[in-house]
DNA sequence: AGCGTCACCCGGACGC
DNA sequence: TGCGTCCGGGTGACGC
């Protein structure tokens, strides 16, 4: 499931052209689809004609958003579970699980694959009617320890689905939020407001070390979707159920965490009840 | 406000 | 080999 790391990864092959062509400078033909639910808005004949012609002036990302704003308007996806977004140049073969396409002036293709059909796309004039409910970038000098502090200080949540709530902290997902809560020594189900400074702080460089090591690895390959990223050899506790933990060596366990299954060492962040 | 549940999907894992 | 069933997971809607 692709999260910051593995977003900005995209985002930055879409940019650099690295492998094929930069996307920033292009315009869109025409957009095809097999998948129309794939638009989420406008409706997609309106959505069609909002695109057509437009030109793309960069690739972005706003928590796991793609973002490219457009001469008028902005264009947005979100690749949920199973999406993949990649450029193919004129005459390729078509791909598995490809729904939908942007055609580009150069013949290139912009194409979204989604074998699970989660992903969704957006246009809008204004962005912030589909991110303005995100919370901070994790990996913004903005958000500060105190920021963290203040945030999680205002609620009474269990911390897992707490770090999973887009609209606390954009951007973490299943598999970021138990590294970071693994590296941090912090036990999934603590609640957010019984944290001490020294917790609120090692929390907020784990969350970053987690992010920042993804990117490194160019994000995580997994779900069969393979992303040219190698983070997946990387997990310290995701997945690794029955592994020695790589500090104490009890084995890694699994449980579920609001309907979400939850790696941690039960040694390490042992910490159970606030 | 916080939590649980369900729906959306379907490849892959597993059981028979 | 093949068929049926279950699982997982990002998000949003809904109910308590």
């Amino acid at each position: 499931m692709p999260e910051l790391p593995e977003v900005d990864t995209i985002a930055r092959a879409l940019r650099s052209g690295k492998g094929s062509a930069p996307l920033p400078g292009r315009r869109i033909l025409r957009f095809t689809t097999t998948w129309p639910r794939h638009v989420d808005r406008p409706s997609i004949t309106t959505f069609r004609r909002r695109i057509k012609g437009r030109e793309i002036q960069s690739v972005e990302r706003r928590a796991k958003y793609l973002v490219f704003p457009l001469d008028i308007g902005t264009l947005l996806i979100h690749l949920r579970m199973s999406g993949d977004l990649f450029m193919r140049p004129p005459g390729s073969d078509a791909d598995d699980y490809v729904h939908s396409i942007f055609h580009l002036d150069n013949g290139w293709e912009l194409r979204f694959s989604d074998a699970r059909k989660f992903g969704r796309i957006y246009w809008t004039q204004d962005p912030e009617d589909v991110l303005g409910d995100l919370g901070p970038e994790p990996l913004d000098d903005a958000f500060t320890i105190e920021v963290l502090k203040q945030k999680l200080l205002a609620h009474r949540r269990q911390l897992k689905p707490l770090l999973l709530d887009q609209s606390f902290l954009a951007g973490m997902g299943n598999i970021y939020v138990d590294e970071a809560l693994y590296r941090a020594r912090i036990h999934p189900l603590r609640q957010s407001d019984s944290l001490k400074m020294p917790e609120i702080k090692r929390l907020w460089e784990s969350i970053r070390t987690s992010l920042i090591e993804g990117i490194r690895h160019n994000g995580a390959s997994i779900d069969w979707v393979y992303r040219g990223g190698d983070y997946q050899n990387h997990f310290l506790v995701y997945k690794q159920e029955g592994n020695p933990c790589g500090t104490c060596g009890t084995s890694i366990q699994r449980t579920v965490v609001g309907q979400r299954g939850t790696y941690y060492c039960p040694d390490c962040q042992r910490e159970n009840k606030p």
